[in-house]
DNA sequence: TGCACGATCTCG
DNA sequence: GAGATCGTGCAT
């Protein structure tokens, strides 16, 4: 199993997002422990233009990440309690992200940031680097189905029910 | 300087 | 069904 590049994330995050479905993602520990996860639900989110996407905003101190070539990680805080986990695609310059929703065995976004411990030290991290989080290619083939995302009911209708959100089947 | 709100989850 | 809890963006 091969750690996954730089060249891997930087095509479009709708094509990126489904791909990352049945990928090993590791981390490894301070104690030199290490955790191994299959990715089972994802969500895209693209552009300035994607009223979802937080680059809607613009280039601002949050969303600059999203602007980086793609292979970085984008963290932030949501409702003051949970971190988000997302993989930034695509080229430089043109901000789209993957939200890592679900792990076979650990579902909600929420809750695997706090099993995996990542925080805001993560943002920026590059997982073709990185000694303490990356992705392995398992050449694993899976089926998937789309649905809408969550928890955007404020980004207007069209971007509102866009089937961009992955989800492995079983 | 203040304020409303969010890519969530838990508990009752 | 409501509360926890705080960084961010935008208004003042």
């Amino acid at each position: 199993m091969n750690r996954l590049d730089d060249a891997f994330f930087q095509r479009d995050v709708l094509d990126l997002a489904p791909l990352l479905l049945g990928k090993t993602i590791v981390r490894k520990f301070d104690d030199s422990s290490e955790s191994r996860f299959l990715i089972t639900e994802t969500e895209a989110y693209k552009g300035e233009e994607d009223l979802a996407c937080h680059a809607s905003k613009g280039r601002t101190p949050r969303t600059e990440v999203m602007y980086q070539p793609g292979g970085c990680l984008y963290v932030y805080l949501i409702y003051g309690m949970y971190w988000m986990l997302n993989i930034v695609t695509g080229e430089k310059d043109n901000p789209q992200a993957v939200l890592i929703r679900g792990l076979d065995a650990v579902y909600g976004p929420g809750r695997l940031t706090k099993k995996l411990q990542i925080d805001k030290s993560f943002n920026g991290e590059r997982l073709q680097t990185s000694e303490r989080i990356y992705l392995l290619n398992n050449d694993l083939k899976c089926d998937y189905s789309v649905a809408p995302r969550v928890g955007i009911d404020y980004a207007g209708e069209y971007w509102r029910d866009v089937p961009w959100r992955f989800t492995l089947k079983l």
